[in-house]
RNA sequence: GCUGCCGUAGCUCAGGGGUAGAGCACUCCCUUGGUAAGGGAGAGGUCGGAAGUUCGAAUCUUCUCGGCAGCACCA
């Protein structure tokens, strides 16, 4: 029998009998070892410490110490043993697919009873049983048709399609837990007491269609969480709990900005509070984009079918439009409108008005753009995701040769406005052609490449989105998350060959004959409402001064102080300042908290001592200490503390 | 849109076939009190909506609207 190289990490080199497995590897290296190790690393690869190894290799072992590979093998684990322990509790349920997810992991049921609550405490039950067997984990590698054979015996469809789905002849790799089964490329444990038992939850059941088709059986879904200890599962369990704090749905009743209702689902109340938020970014965006070179304008909202037949809407994007029917008594047929669900077919009228020459590109048009959306029901969220929204939009028509350095231009725009806001981190997604889209292939080659290409330029190299493009064109997203770590597209930059081209945008070039401009679609912000969702959630309410919705309160100590605590709060005011007058009947204490919880940054209380000083006490949110202030210093001070990132300095 | 769960006073929630209950908020009175709830009194829901079962429904059934989680869809 040949001799192999097995290379530890630490450069050290074992001879070893080609043959020898993983664990034969752990055990010789020390007693201890074998009993730690969970898996190990061939040449770099995730493996079964059952793995055999016939060749020289770089090699490595992990036990529960080695973070993500002990927390992916716990979870993948957990996922097998949880559908061992449904099928154990309910034999005629059948097995889809359970992968490792962020956090845990989720399996893919076929029952006819919804689960119930209850059903998953006994599952988690029954899991634990299956834990303490210490049931071994074996891998077997099964030809094809063995496989399918043993799934259409063990009345299995949906893993007898998995596997015809698997491309090749491949063989397949079979993972038995004891004497339960499944088809998995691993890899896993050693055995099933390897997962600590007291470090797993399942959390939810949820529907979720046959391999992610909504023309697919609805499948029932449990989720888990796993840890690799009990602290860690309390951590995370406390961490979604604070989060649910940061709601903004709960923040937003809270704090008094915005209601919704049954009568106008998706659309959004403003209170007057949550408005103040929603004018002090309008009125930020609205300086920086006339700082970079935006002309502004503003469209109709009720616009003729034809239109939106020319731009393709009609066809590509119908149901997703609220249609508005006129019949006038005199029209000889009815008139049917659509809310505008988006800008762009309106922006090009625009640019349509009068002939345009290669002299005015490039010509970046914005408007705040009020959109309705018919949004499937399950879809809407909050402020997130509504029906009635509005963008700070803009459409920058220029050249092709243009395109890259006005992404550039705007990706160094979008990245200024988000660390303004706070947002110095943020993800960037590039999604190219949907299966539903208008333009010729050729047309999308170009525009693909044109936009991968000036982001990379930018700096960027963008996660790949697959078939999640706009219907005219490839996008690229900017991503921020929420509280509870969900992704919303937020930015977006697109472009887009195609709609120029419906609908006969041209300018006339340095030759004297007429081409089409190219349309970048793009949104920073995205939407207002999405945007401040986002903002409420990751300050937790705490905006920065700047944007709070009541950025002062003047709390009177004695009622003798009324009159000052007046007098103060429109001396705030006409400096812009945000403040307002507490001067009910009610100690300072009482206000104090009211005030908090309401997340007004500064409070300024006044008593007798206060109005005879011509001070304030200035109290900051989240903080005990409180501070004695000329009233004239805290005027100028709170005066440049409200003042805008763009106007500082 | 799909699956599941939920819908009781402004908010958070209890109750549950015989015509609703708590805390906070609200109103009034007392209190003028120094930084996260001072005290007292009072008013306020017909139980998301519709139909049905029943002598009787908020409580059971069906439909419907809305919300939540996930899926699908998407700023």
């Amino acid at each position: 029998m040949s001799q192999i190289s097995i290379t530890l990490p630490d450069g050290n080199v074992r001879k070893y009998a080609a043959g020898i497995t993983g664990m034969d590897i752990a055990k010789d290296i020390s007693t201890s070892l074998g009993k730690k190790a969970i898996s190990c690393s061939i040449n770099g690869k995730h493996c079964d410490l059952s793995q055999v190894i016939q060749s020289d290799v770089d090699f490595a072992i992990f036990t529960m110490q080695d973070d993500v590979q002990a927390l992916e093998l716990i979870r993948h684990d957990c996922a097998h043993i949880m559908a061992r322990a449904v099928q154990e509790i309910w034999p005629d349920v059948q097995v889809t697919i359970g992968p490792v997810i962020d956090n845990g992991w989720y399996y893919d049921f076929d029952r006819k009873d919804p689960f119930t609550p209850e059903d998953l405490s006994t599952i988690e039950k029954k899991m634990r049983e299956i834990i303490n067997l210490k049931d071994s984990v074996r891998r077997e590698i099964w030809d094809r048709e063995r496989a399918i054979k043993y799934y259409k015996d063990n009345n299995e469809p949906y893993k007898v399609e998995l596997i015809n789905s698997i491309p090749g002849n491949e063989d397949l790799s079979m993972y038995w837990h004891g004497y339960w089964q499944d088809l998995c490329r691993g890899p896993h444990l050693v055995h099933t007491a390897q997962i600590p038992s007291d470090s797993f939850k399942l959390m939810s059941v949820a529907g979720a269609y046959w391999r992610g088709d909504s023309n697919n059986t609805m499948l029932q879904r449990i989720y888990g969480v796993a840890f690799q200890n009990k602290n860690d599962l309390k951590a995370h369990l406390t961490m979604l709990e604070e989060a649910a704090l940061r709601d903004h749905r709960k923040l937003g009743r809270e704090m008094d900005l915005f209601h919704m209702q049954e009568e106008a689902p998706g659309q959004i109340f403003w209170h007057p509070n949550g408005w103040r938020i929603y004018t002090a970014l309008q009125d930020y965006m609205r300086r920086m984009q006339d700082k970079n070179g935006y002309v502004e304008v503003n469209t109709p909202q009720v616009v003729d079918r034809k239109l939106w037949e020319a731009s393709g809407h009609w066809e590509k994007y119908q149901e997703n439009m609220f249609i508005v029917e006129v019949d006038e008594d005199h029209a000889r047929e009815k008139a049917i409108n659509a809310l505008k669900p988006m800008n762009c077919p309106c922006h090009v009228q625009i640019f349509n008005q009068g002939l345009k020459s290669y002299r005015d590109l490039p010509l970046r048009m914005a408007e705040f753009g009020s959109c309705n959306r018919y949004e499937p029901s399950g879809a809407l969220h909050g402020i997130m995701r509504v029906r009635g929204f509005t963008q700070d939009d803009g459409h920058i028509f220029c050249s092709e040769e243009q395109i890259e350095s006005e992404t550039k231009i705007y990706i160094d725009f979008l990245s200024n406005v988000y660390k303004d806001l706070g947002f110095d981190d943020f993800k960037v997604k590039f999604s190219d052609r949907p299966d539903k889209r208008s333009g010729s292939d050729e047309v999308w080659d170009k525009a693909e490449k044109a936009l991968l290409s000036a982001t990379r330029a930018a700096g960027i190299e963008p996660e790949l989105n697959i078939g999640e493009g706009a219907f005219y064109g490839p996008k690229l997203e900017f991503v921020l998350t929420d509280a509870i770590g969900r992704d919303w597209q937020c930015g977006t930059h697109q472009v887009d060959f195609v709609l120029p081209d419906r609908l006969d945008a041209s300018y006339i070039g340095k030759d004297g004959d007429k081409h089409r401009p190219v349309m970048l679609h793009r949104a920073t912000l995205g939407s207002f409402e999405r945007f401040i969702g986002i903002l409420i959630e990751s300050h937790a309410g705490k905006l920065p001064f700047w944007l709070a919705p009541r950025q002062v309160v003047v709390a009177s100590i004695v009622s003798d102080a009324n009159d000052y605590v007046i007098k103060k709060v429109s001396e705030l005011n006409n400096l812009g300042i945000r403040a307002e007058a507490d001067i009910r009947n009610e100690k300072i204490n009482y206000k104090v908290r009211e005030h908090s919880l309401g997340k007004v940054p500064v409070i300024l209380a006044v008593g007798a001592r206060e109005v005879q000083d011509n001070t304030v006490t200035l109290r900051r949110l989240g903080q005990k200490q409180t501070e004695v202030k000329q009233f004239e210093e805290i005027l100028s001070k709170l005066s440049l503390e409200s003042t805008p990132p763009d106007l500082r300095n």
